[in-house]
RNA sequence: GGACGCGUAGCUCAGCUGGAUAGAGCAUCUGCCUUCUAAGCAGACGGUCACAGGUUCGAAUCCUGUCGCGUUCACCA
């Protein structure tokens, strides 16, 4: 359901029933009439029999009849059990085509600087290894909710909270101090992070050699664990790093940068980008003037070792540690200072949406709780964008078992991948190198993207690295085909009075499909702004290349006689090759003109 | 054990606030390229919507219970 039928018919009908029965009703449930029957529009009458006590069928004849005296784009009716099925007239469909076709971006709404902003965290690494699948859907998910939220009039900051600090930083530090030999990114022609990841995964090594050997010499496995040299050198490191040690701080400072770099440019091979960042360093500490205030207020409690907690079991929730019983701070606590800090750095903000995977689904429950307690009227504005886990056919990944997905290693595989694939169709010979290269970098991307995000946010997906890049089907390079296709096909029209259809008398079915269709891309956009789908508006982009897809491969769009009817359909093509163009970058897919 | 999420065709997934005979793609078969990109289109095959109750004119959808899978309930982040 698509076009806005209602804003047509409410009036009308508002008014057979208050002439015909005397009752006041305001609210109709339309949908498109199914294939099998004649119509375009269906007013499902059952709800209706509430006000009005008679025969489903005899309400339906009466309203149909009612319409298409009174209403010009209704020609006409058939009615079924309690199903009216409207036959809408083509000014109809033409007259709303050419509102769609005169609307620039169609469906977005303007952004002002009076528009709502709205903050969205994605991404959220460790400092000390690459980046993996699940940050990509992670990654892609939170980009394109920034996006789609913008389309619908919000002003958008993209942030990430960067965990830089903590004793799996010292680990990889560490390691590397030990068995680097000051290697560098430069020298060693590795990208930063992967870099930095080698010698975390190092650390853990060498800490399972050391603890072999000291169980060897008779020591119970805790206590070995313990008692390593390695994880003591750590935790010495992070003593330093808190006490600002110079040397520790250097060190970290640098390391730290280079993992940045390759982060960019994982980030950039993505194609996502962030507006401020945040650092896990820097907000460590905050948060603890909330607990004395939340103390205060006595919505949180002491207990006798000096620890702070909140009892959230009214709610349902249990308790939950707030404090150490030494003073330092928790994750909760963190989260609860970073969250008010946002709000103190953008006083205008008006919500936040907190990318962050479904195994977190309790902690920002909790979360929530605590800030609406403590009064912060924002608390309610606060969404957590959950999402499942992506799991491989092997089963799920695990860092330790080296079964995790590295994000580059994937990217450049389906670019690998696209590119045997392309070249076997054989389409690009006319390209130069450079755009076969581009070519094959966006239906990679292109095909990656949109295989995580046409799958909804909540649930996990299973991964298959044979299966992803499928070419055929419901799948991104296939949409970006169709639109290619389209900018080939428009190339070569030759376009006069675009923007005035007055002449048509007739549409065929499949062009009614079509401005159908590009009626549903709004609704996308909207209702995707609020429930943060992108699988939403990935769905109703594939509806929108089928039915042109169809549309296309029927109807010559070139060779039409009639000189409005050729314009009408290249006009449709100009459109949906738009609304593709548009719905693709709210998923953060390129789209070619050419391939 | 408590809480939360998921369970739809052989596989991967849609199905919006309840609406008509539950839809796509992949896979398997059948047609369609001298004509704008066949990475396409048309068609066939394939379903006890996990199971059992309930609510009502009407349930894949809402409620309750059961089963299965997953996550979570840390002075980790």
């Amino acid at each position: 359901m698509s076009i806005n039928y209602s804003q047509h018919f409410t009036p009308t009908l508002t008014l057979y029933f208050e002439e015909m029965h005397q009752v006041a009703v305001s609210e109709f449930e339309f949908q498109s009439t199914r294939k099998e029957f004649e119509g375009d529009l269906t007013l499902v009458v059952f709800p209706l029999l509430r006000q009005v006590k008679v025969k489903p069928e005899v309400l339906a004849e009466g309203i149909g009849n009612y319409l298409v005296a009174n209403l010009q784009i209704v020609e006409g009716f058939n009615v079924v059990k309690g199903f009216l099925n409207l036959v809408l007239s083509d000014s109809f469909y033409i007259g709303q085509f050419s509102d769609f076709y005169t609307t620039d971006n169609y469906g977005h709404r303007l952004v002002t600087e009076d528009s709502p902003t709205v903050m969205v965290e994605f991404s959220s690494p460790n400092t000390n290894k690459p980046l993996h699948l699940g940050h990509i859907r992670n990654n892609v998910l939170g980009y394109s909710v920034a996006n789609i939220l913008e389309a619908n009039g919000k002003q958008v900051i993209k942030t990430q909270i960067i965990n830089d600090r903590g004793i799996h930083i010292c680990k990889s530090m560490v390691a590397w101090e030990k068995y680097g030999n000051q290697e560098t990114p430069e020298s060693s022609g590795l990208k930063g992070d992967q870099l930095v990841g080698k010698y975390y995964v190092r650390f853990d090594a060498e800490y399972k050699k050391e603890i072999a050997v000291l169980m060897a010499q008779g020591q119970p496995e805790e206590e070995a664990k313990q008692n390593a040299p390695l994880l003591i050198a750590a935790q010495e490191m992070l003593r330093k790093w808190e006490a600002n040690d110079t040397t520790v701080v250097d060190l970290w400072k640098t390391m730290n940068e280079w993992v940045y770099k390759g982060f960019e440019v994982s980030y950039a091979n993505l194609g996502v980008s962030f507006d401020s960042y945040y650092y896990e360093s820097e907000t460590y500490l905050l948060g603890k003037n909330i607990i004395e205030k939340g103390l205060a207020d006595t919505v949180f409690y002491k207990k006798e070792d000096g620890s702070v907690w909140v009892d959230l079991t009214e709610e349902g929730l249990d308790e939950k540690l707030l404090l150490r019983a030494d003073g330092t701070s928790v994750y909760m606590t963190q989260d609860l200072g970073t969250a008010q800090k946002r709000y103190e750095d953008v006083p205008a903000l008006n919500g936040m949406v907190y990318t962050v995977g479904n195994e977190q689904d309790y902690h920002f429950k909790v979360l929530f709780l605590i800030l609406k307690k403590l009064g912060f009227t924002w608390a309610d504005a606060l969404h957590h964008l959950s999402y499942g886990m992506v799991d491989l056919p092997s089963g799920k990944m695990k860092s330790r078992e080296g079964t995790v997905v590295d994000a580059d290693d994937l990217i450049a595989d389906m670019i690998a991948q696209a590119k045997t694939i392309s070249e076997a169709v054989g389409k690009v010979d006319s390209l130069d190198e450079k755009e076969k290269n581009t070519l094959f970098e966006t239906v990679a991307l292109g095909a990656l993207k949109y295989y995580i995000l046409k799958v909804d946010p909540k649930k996990r997906i299973l991964f298959d690295p044979e299966a992803s890049i499928d070419f055929n089907g419901n799948t991104g390079p296939f949409i970006q085909y169709t639109h290619a296709r389209i900018k080939t096909l428009l190339q070569r029209a030759e376009v006069q009075n675009i923007g005035s259809f007055e002449a048509l008398s007739h549409l065929d079915e499949k062009e009614r499909d079509v401005i159908k269709q590009l009626g549903n891309y709004p609704e996308a956009v909207a209702l995707a702004g609020t429930q943060y789908s992108p699988a939403l508006i990935a769905n109703y982009i594939y509806d929108l290349v089928k039915s042109y897809n169809t549309f296309y491969q029927n109807v010559s769009v070139l060779g039409s006689d009639h000189a409005d009817q050729k314009n009408f359909r290249i006009a449709l093509s100009q459109k949906v090759a738009e609304v593709i163009g548009n719905g693709c970058s709210l998923l953060g897919i390129t789209v070619p003109d050419r391939m």
